[in-house]
DNA sequence: TTGTACGCGTTATCAG
DNA sequence: CTGATAACGCGTACAA
């Protein structure tokens, strides 16, 4: 049973229409009323030195007093730049909704395009849309583009990297010719690996993301790495490819379960709440039964039964790494491409029992819990 | 117990530096290639009627052949206008974590300025940031701009108004110089308040939300509307205004709860959410003992137990009425403001006890359920 | 129907 | 240190 509300479409009363503010808006306007050239002006905006104190105080206080900004189309047409960068987001709908990921790397995108006086374009990138990227950046609106694709061989990426414009990647991407920032997935997940080793548990599975997918390529490294280094071998049967999903964690689960871990690595947190769901389903006990980690630390790991035990990274660091990153390429357009590594956090929890140790616990709750 | 992993920074190995792709890429070029005038080729390229079939066709197969783009830096400065439109979205961190609301919006607006050749910039708006929203509207890079506060009086609006820029807003402000589009908050509360009294509730609760927020108060409006046309008083001691957050819904159920309401209509899911939580603990059970309701339909509402009867809103809808309203206020620069209504849904879930009525039920599963 | 010429507001390159 | 003046790439009256 449902009902609909109408769908109204009316008229305001008309108040002042648009009393547009009068201000002195160009630089010819600014220079007659200071008595000096445009030149003059124009150098004043810009920090040249070279220009006596006299005159840029003077000129300083006619831009001040007249509210005027530099128009910065005709910037941007007269130096080549028009100090606009753009995000463009590839990934489904879906995915930005059901995890604050996105929202934190925008974030972090626009705080430090903010902080180095750029602007931030947004651009969804998705299938249907008319305007690409490559086509943006060949239309000259924006300097640069800051890419993160959760597939990385993204039909995007190469066109517009054809166009010369800088590019930095969110995320290790297939060609190597872009530069790119990610978190250190391969140690993360040795580390979180590591830690369940030390624990004492031997049957480790792993819930593997898509091996499309770099970043979860590098996790099931990890992983590996970690148990080899224990002097174990990796039992195949302990190993599952899901998609970061909690429908493909679930089916992962069900399926290892045949095998006996007494502990398993998700290699995201929403898989690792399939997992629970399903290790629950079995009539089994996290942690007393099987120990559960997990990766990305989303809200949802603090707000499992038990919590989660998981790998923290930090969305809107990664944003903010980007632009800076971007803005350096910018500055000199024929560097090499370069890679920018992030740290993360172990961040445990009671899902892998080490809450057993009370010690543990109480620096876990001082630092970082809640 | 944490660790951290290091940051890195390291340079690739160096490809085939960006070879940018050499392409025709002026008004000049194209017309010197196709021998014609630049202004012809100029008309080509935007539809100008005034051009023989013959050579409009000759253009366009040198245009596509060269790949070329108009540069539309330049096109700005001679046109005056940018094609770009600033969405400003100045709420907390918190808020676009905590809901999917603002990436719908994003993606509606996304949506919509793309169909209609519009680029989107991003601005957050807020207080720490160096450029304000009237600061880049002055600087001519925006053609317009969509406003959506949660403070609907925020700061920066009336700077913003005064540049002259064409301004939309989502939700409705405190000031009526403003268009805006939004949903129909008091009817839809009204519409969710009659159907707990249509059940046969009588003390029916409020928990609103904070009086500074326009919605809140059209839907504590609706509220009342409807408790007053089912011929009841609205008991002041049922009422209580929240902050729309899950922690003032939890601590307006617990003021409210001494006053033994059978139902409480919560001005959103999350405020719902805390309701619930609080209704709990105090050992009484929902719908049994006290029904609720919330709003937003979020896709915690879904997911609670027992799952909320509440109103949907589609923010995206909201995003892309906004930037069609913007766009035609643009189009005619002297409009007077206009409103735009979106319809919402009721939405009937166990929550509010109506499961018993199996007709209704299964009506609402076929239609929306899931 | 097509071409000429000017203007949009800035930056950058010259002389002075 | 300052001031002309030429780009920047495109739109658009106006003329042809």
């Amino acid at each position: 049973m449902w009902e609909r509300s109408q769908m109204i479409v009316g008229t305001l009363p008309r108040w002042e229409a648009g009393r547009k503010a009068r201000v002195a808006s160009t630089l010819e306007e600014i220079a007659v009323l200071s008595g000096v050239s445009r030149s003059t002006v124009s150098r004043v905006i810009n920090d040249d030195p070279r220009v006596s104190e006299a005159t840029r105080e003077h000129v300083l206080r006619v831009v001040r007093r007249e509210g005027y900004r530099p128009n910065l189309t005709a910037r941007g047409l007269a130096s080549g730049r028009t100090n606009v960068i753009a995000a463009v987001i590839p990934v489904g709908f879906e995915n930005v909704l059901s995890d604050p990921y996105f929202p934190s790397l925008l974030h972090g995108m626009a705080t430090a395009a903010d902080a180095q006086d750029h602007f931030l374009m947004l651009s969804l990138g998705e299938p249907g849309f008319r305007h690409t990227v490559d086509e943006i950046a060949r239309q000259g609106v924006v300097d640069g583009v800051v890419f993160s694709a959760s597939q990385t061989d993204d039909p995007l990426l190469s066109p517009l990297i054809a166009t010369g414009t800088p590019v930095v990647s969110v995320g290790r991407p297939d060609d190597a010719r872009v530069s790119f920032v990610d978190v250190d997935n391969e140690g993360s997940a040795r580390q979180i690996t590591s830690h369940l080793l030390r624990l004492g548990h031997r049957r480790v599975a792993l819930i593997a993301g898509p091996s499309f997918a770099p970043a979860a390529r590098d996790r099931s490294h990890g992983f590996r790495s970690a148990v080899a280094s224990h002097g174990l071998r990796v039992d195949e049967n302990l190993v599952y490819e899901g998609l970061f999903s909690e429908a493909s964690g679930r089916a992962g689960m069900r399926a290892l379960l045949e095998h006996r871990p007494d502990a398993v690595f998700a290699a995201s947190d929403r898989m690792a709440a399939g997992a629970l769901n399903e290790i629950r389903a079995a009539g089994l006990r996290v942690p007393e039964d099987i120990a559960l980690a997990g990766f990305d630390d989303m809200p949802l790991a603090r707000e499992m039964e038990p919590p989660l035990t998981t790998v923290r990274q930090r969305p809107e660091r990664l944003g903010e790494a980007a632009v800076n990153l971007l803005l350096d390429l910018m500055a000199d357009p024929n560097a090499t491409p370069k890679r920018v590594m992030l740290p993360t956090e172990l961040i445990v929890r009671a899902s892998c029992g080490s809450y057993l140790n009370q010690e543990t616990l109480s620096r876990q709750e001082r630092g970082h819990l809640q």
